[in-house]
RNA sequence: GGCGAGUUGGCGGAGUGGCUACGCAGCGGAUUGCAAAUCCGUGUACACCGGUUCGAAUCCGGUACUCGCCUCCA
């Protein structure tokens, strides 16, 4: 088995990679927060992930358990929630609360499995772990690492010694950098809030303190304290949120059991910019992945290009970067179809690349080094190791319905004519207005084949206006 | 202000001491009515300044610039 070596956040090097249990792997994902449809940024972190799911499983079998939560219950649902409700209606703040987080995981199902991203083991909500939460404060308060101040329940950051260790920064410097409001009732401006109360809309549960609704970051040390044990393998999310939100599961879940280590490696990729700019709702630069599939961009060119960058950097997302990858997709499309039967097995290779701290980048080479030697049976293999060409995220060709080909067929026949007669003029209008709606035709010894791609954009052959060529090879929909 | 990351050929993007990926674009050729597709060939780049070394993109020190996190964020 090829060494699998990752780099830690915790220790900040890259590591050899050794089960806690040998052949069985235990590793959560910090999943969305469902208020708002997901993006790319959320994507980039699910797709990533869901590689190493794949390599893991690879690896290890059904050794492998993976949990990836759902944070059902937030104040940015809430804020939301507010905006949506009627509060002459019949249904209360918390009922509009149920209906968001249940559309919005139904999306995400949708945007994911778009991508082919594997439903990981475990989905737990947040909302379905509030008894384990409340039980957990209650033993930070016990433990003294915790205190009750108006009808809040903080963390006393004071109370461990090593915290700020983990993000590698020190309470003295956060305090001094603070841009909160820093409430009055903290004994440390730094310390965090576990329980808060809710207001009579809010949603709410019961608990010692009244009341009142989780804080942030103990759903997460609830859940996966509960479902892989005080002591587990490997812990993931997004590069912003190692501060503060890792440090304070760590900080809440180590303290709630004294001893133990919480998760053993972590992996954070690194976030996603924009033509160069961060990614954000007040720029209004957010890409969501139903913009793209909207769009007709296949899912597997998006999970291609979200892998072509490795993990840990900073990726910028661009027009240019997306075309280059739908077209390596539609190349390798073409292959698989034209070579059904091939089988074989994945690339060492890339299996190697992987092992090392997930270096897509490498892997995807090898992929074309594979397509230029026409090993297409590994090619397979390889590319649905890497979940590209599988399930739903497509081939990046398009269906095209029956009417619509009927005269794309007739078009050729037309151009054939004229080819006949060596009409060329007329030959190459059609082609153009075919290439300007999407439509690639090859020339071959047994005649013209055809293929929609993914720009394929039917209104164009309607219209007949093969004099705009601006648009050939482009994604612009207003010409 | 604190912490961190990055700077590689036209563009994207790997690479942690010698063999200098890979993709796109470009260029030349084959093929084609012309194209597309495909195939063949073609690319010595590592921000800057010092240092270590027989040898550095790769190690060390410094400088510059860019970006991110520290606030909801994946």
């Amino acid at each position: 088995m090829a060494q699998l070596r990752f780099h830690n956040t915790k220790t900040g090097q890259k590591e050899e990679f050794e089960p806690i249990e040998p052949g069985r792997v235990r590793m959560y994902a910090c999943g969305p927060t469902v208020y708002d449809r997901a993006h790319i940024g959320n994507a980039r972190q699910a797709v990533v992930f869901d590689v190493l799911f794949r390599l893991l499983r690879n690896l290890y079998g059904e050794g492998v358990l993976y949990v990836r939560n759902i944070t059902d219950v937030d104040d940015k649902i809430n804020a939301r929630a507010l905006e949506l409700w009627n509060s002459d209606g019949a249904q209360s703040l918390a009922d509009v609360v149920r209906v968001i987080t249940n559309e919005t995981i139904e999306w995400y199902r949708e945007d994911m499995g778009a991508l082919s991203v594997l439903t990981p083991d475990l989905e737990p909500r947040a909302t379905e772990f509030i008894p384990e939460m409340i039980e957990l404060i209650l033993r930070l308060l016990e433990g003294g690492f915790a205190y009750v101040a108006e009808g809040h329940v903080l963390f006393s950051v004071d109370a461990y010694s090593a915290y700020g260790d983990f993000s590698r920064r020190s309470p003295e410097d956060m305090e001094a950098g603070a841009r909160v409001e820093i409430a009055p009732y903290k004994r440390n401006p730094v310390d965090f809030v576990l329980w808060k109360p809710s207001d009579s809309n809010e949603p709410g549960w019961d608990s010692p303190w009244g009341r009142g609704r989780p804080g942030w970051h103990i759903e997460c040390s609830a859940m996966s304290l509960k479902l892989l044990g005080n002591n587990f393998d490997i812990h993931a999310g997004g590069a912003d949120l190692i501060f503060p939100h890792h440090e304070n599961e760590i900080a809440q879940s180590i303290c709630a059991n004294p001893g133990s280590e919480f998760a053993r490696y972590w992996m954070h990729n690194g976030l996603l910019t924009v033509n160069g700019r961060k990614m954000s709702k007040s720029l209004g630069n957010v890409i969501t992945i139903k913009d793209l599939t909207n769009k007709g961009i296949s899912g597997g060119a998006i999970r291609l290009t979200l892998l072509s960058t490795h993990y840990r950097q900073s990726l910028d997302w661009t027009e240019t970067k997306l075309e280059e990858n739908t077209r390596a997709m539609e190349r390798w499309a073409g292959m698989m179809e034209d070579a059904p039967n091939c089988t074989g097995a994945v690339s060492p290779e890339i299996v190697a690349a992987l092992s090392d701290d997930l270096n897509t980048p490498k892997a995807i080479a090898e992929l074309h080094r594979l397509a230029k030697e026409g090993d297409f049976g590994s090619l397979k293999a390889s590319v649905e190791l890497l979940g590209l060409l599988t399930g739903e995220s497509g081939t990046g060709r398009v269906q095209v319905e029956d009417g619509m080909q009927n005269l794309i067929e007739r078009l050729l026949q037309e151009r054939a004519g004229a080819r006949g007669r060596r009409h060329f003029d007329e030959a190459d209008r059609i082609r153009d207005l075919l290439l300007s709606a999407g439509v690639e035709i090859k020339d071959g010894p047994q005649g013209t084949e055809w293929s929609a791609t993914s720009r394929f954009n039917p209104d164009r052959l309607e219209q007949g206006n093969p004099g705009d060529s601006a648009i050939v090879g482009g994604f612009a929909d207003d010409g």
